[in-house]
DNA sequence: CACTGGCACTCTGCTGTCGGGAGTGCTAGA
DNA sequence: TCTAGCACTCCCGACAGCAGAGTGCCAGTG
């Protein structure tokens, strides 16, 4: 009983204070949400909250703001995600549904996530290293000079210039071509480097300098996986951070300049398919110490392909952003699932 | 005599006040600035520079600050471009020489503009109206379903994916492929539109569908160039508006969101090759009012492929942006002049 | 005629003081 | 276990006073 008004104490608390944004006192308390007892009352639970660590007061005789902890256990036992409506719904399928190619699928994606939950939005592009090789493509851009070309089941593209020291004739060319893709096509990008190990051996020994060369680059386009691109956008909902925020935004735009920050932001986590919220300080960047993020992967029901989240202040709409970000990434899985 | 003090005057203002970020009062002024004058006599030509239109008091009994007007006139008569020390050169050319692809330059580019100028920077892709095309290739996706990639001199790829009606048997799409590369390899963008109007022709009627769906994507693909993309950098830089910048910074924000409205920003120009100063209200779109936009064209000697360029606020070191954007764009057309 | 020195004036910004208000903790009582 | 009351603390806004910086103007000088 006891414990159970604690709580419902500390939820009415976090509820207040991230709709006003303003330290909650037990007075106001009471009024808005019809516990049944006087301020008094709340007041002991309060100073029994604050002691355990779920909520603090900037100065003396002001009212409380949550904590960290206490988000935490909001979130964790306090809160449910809130699906979204209807209406929501629908704006996401419709905004989702005119993309074209993968480009369009993040940049959409980011934007939408975004306005729904006007916070910064950060979306991973589909890993490489989930996907298979759907093909390669050798393009010669001069004489010594070629253009390596991989492209993924996820329809993403990746480039490398190559310089070769020789001229390579078109036959070389043609059988190379056909080689690689023989191997390689329909194979993971991490086994795709396996099938190559031997092709080398196909080939004259001069033949090889330019076969070595082209596998090389190949190569590095096949393991890119671990500098995967992530996009960003949302950026002027910063402004929404507070009034306090000098201080504040400048940390955290360095931050998000820092694709590796970001990554790193999405990627720590055990079990990608389950919604993560980390809050405040246990984001391990200093400088984002006053942020959450609110992320999960995204991908076919077979596989999580990469993640996507969103980022704000502390004092955020746990509820609402963490149903936005759920039901954003189960539509783009959809979507990448089939393309 | 009077007419040069008077330009002194201002100069020295908007050198104060860029340093400073303070009003600047007539005593300061000749403490800092060994003009040959006593205050009385600068307050004078500060009284008839203000009565211009030049300069400006926030209110009554502070010191001066520069209006647009004043800082357009520095611009143009008063200041010289500041060329960069020898150790900056080194760190551009050793900076952006690691580059490898296209997306690769682009990304240096914008970081060390930004680090640069400690600004927010914006760099344009090289446009795909100037460049030619490289490559066209088909690749089969699924039965119905094929990835059309356009490769161009610049080493930028397009990619789209169709949605053909019907099977598509190997020969036909061997033979398309022949065709489309015959026609466009090594023509113009804007041209390529033409090469292919008669191509249909040589094909037979059933064929025509796909011909048809194929070349729509292709040509959407060309035609791109409006839609050209922009990289920004340095956002964080944002920070160092100035402490009045609630306001100030959610429309810049907003702004640097869009990149349509990036794109007007570099594009707006007569002559790409000059170096462009676009101040406070001189800029088009409102919420920038208190910035200023220094952007030049890059490319090789013959053609200007793209603009680039940094954003600030008005009161901004001009001498010194403006060198170190003129250098840079510099060094990046030497490079994708070469690839 | 251009410059200078002096003077009165006007602001801003800082400091200190002072209630009002909100909120707390504690204690006594139901 | 909850409530009511009370004294206390602290923030915040208003107000006044004062120093400093800067201005405009005017009379004087080479």
């Amino acid at each position: 009983m006891l414990e159970d008004r604690k709580l419902d104490v500390l939820r009415a608390i976090v509820e207040d204070y991230v709709s006003t944004h303003e330290p909650v006192g037990s007075k106001a308390l009471v009024e808005r949400h019809n516990l049944g007892v006087s301020p008094a009352t709340i007041r002991n639970d309060m100073a029994a909250l604050e002691d355990e660590g779920y909520i603090a007061q900037p100065h003396t005789s002001a009212g409380r703001i949550p904590t960290d902890k206490g988000y935490r256990l909001f979130v964790d036992r306090l809160s449910s995600v809130k699906p979204l409506s209807p209406a929501e719904r629908k704006a996401i399928q419709s905004f989702l549904d005119g993309a074209m190619d993968l480009d369009d699928i993040v940049a959409r994606t980011v934007r939408l996530l975004a306005q729904l939950t006007r916070q910064v939005a950060v979306v991973q592009y589909p890993s490489l290293s989930r996907s298979t090789v759907r093909h390669v493509e050798l393009v010669p851009l001069a004489t010594t000079r070629l253009l390596v070309v991989l492209i993924t089941s996820t329809g993403r593209v990746e480039q490398r210039v190559v310089e070769i020291g020789a001229d390579v004739p078109d036959s070389l060319l043609g059988e190379l071509r056909a080689q690689l893709n023989a191997a390689t096509v329909g194979v993971r990008l991490p086994d795709a480097a396996g099938m190559l190990a031997e092709l080398p051996e196909r080939f004259t020994a001069d033949q090889r300098i330019t076969v070595a060369s082209v596998l090389s680059a190949l190569l590095e386009s096949l393991v890119e996986e671990h500098e995967d691109r992530v996009m960003l956008g949302g950026t002027a909902n910063l402004a929404r951070f507070g009034p306090d925020f000098p201080q504040t935004i400048h940390p955290v735009l360095e931050a998000l300049e820092e694709q590796m920050v970001l990554l790193r932001l999405l990627g720590e986590s055990t079990d990608p398919s389950v919604l993560q919220v980390r809050i405040g300080h246990e984001n391990s960047h200093e400088g984002l110490t006053s942020t959450s993020v609110v992320s999960v992967g995204y991908g076919s029901e077979s596989e999580m392909l990469a993640k996507l989240g969103v980022l704000g202040p502390t004092r955020m709409d746990y509820p609402g952003t963490m149903g936005a970000v759920r039901a954003v990434a189960r539509y783009v899985g959809k979507i990448v699932g089939e393309a």
